[in-house]
DNA sequence: TATAGTACCTTGTATTGCAAGGTTCATTTG
DNA sequence: CAAATGAACCTTGCAATACAAGGTACTATA
């Protein structure tokens, strides 16, 4: 089995909420998040990024405004929605519930409540 | 912006690593699988396990047995082999670095090494 | 003026999960 | 004994996602 391939699969889905929670705190760029996300060792590349903005954009979670830079062309700078902070409210929450799930499967407790009548 | 959606996008590439941490206790079918699952609280169907249970098998990580039932046709009993635990250490790792990468991003700390010189 | 760098975006492919079917075997019921 | 029920197996087609590999436009520098 790819190592790499499974922490790629195990990502699928977790972007988009790690992306919410960079812009959670300030608003942001393509090569910005992607230099971010590379500091919390999250390696996101430009086209899955570009297209995934797309969308959050679409569905309203995500607004964006041009700002002038001082060293190349301009940036679209991302920004949580209202609609957005509370979809990521509730992002926190399926993480919460990811995250029990997986603790609870690595303990074992999930046999305890279903004996086998074999 | 749907919910379960995202969840759904969320357990992508994670019911891979819950169904091994499922069969390090022992193995089990998957009828019994799914309703294991379901306590902890991970709803997997028919139509997603039986073709991940064979591709784990084709990749050598598991293995089965026919054994009979009480109640029924016999059973396809999956089991970790010897490579599917070696998997499962790394799946265990993939997780530990996803679960911090999120607490980094909750905490807003990849901000602070990473001053915007704009 | 040409090159390098930054920023934007698109297209095609592979993988995954789900919905909706279908088959076989053992047991129970009429 | 025949038919219906239930448990177990599996397959196919679709939608969503991430990635690789391209491309375009603007700015600054050599």
């Amino acid at each position: 089995m790819n190592v790499e391939n499974n922490k790629s699969q195990m990502r699928k889905g977790m972007l988009e909420y790690c992306i919410m929670l960079l812009l959670r705190r300030r608003p942001s760029y393509a090569n910005e998040i992607i230099s971010l996300l590379k500091g919390a060792d999250m390696i996101v590349v430009e086209g899955t990024l570009y297209p995934l903005l797309t969308r959050l954009k679409n569905d309203g979670l995500l607004r964006y405004e041009w700002r002038e830079s001082k060293q190349g062309p301009p940036r679209k700078y991302y920004a949580l929605t209202d609609e957005g902070q509370d979809a990521l409210t509730q992002l926190d929450a399926s993480w919460e519930e990811l995250a029990r799930t997986v603790a609870i499967l690595q303990s074992g407790q999930h046999l305890l409540e279903n004996i086998e009548q074999e």
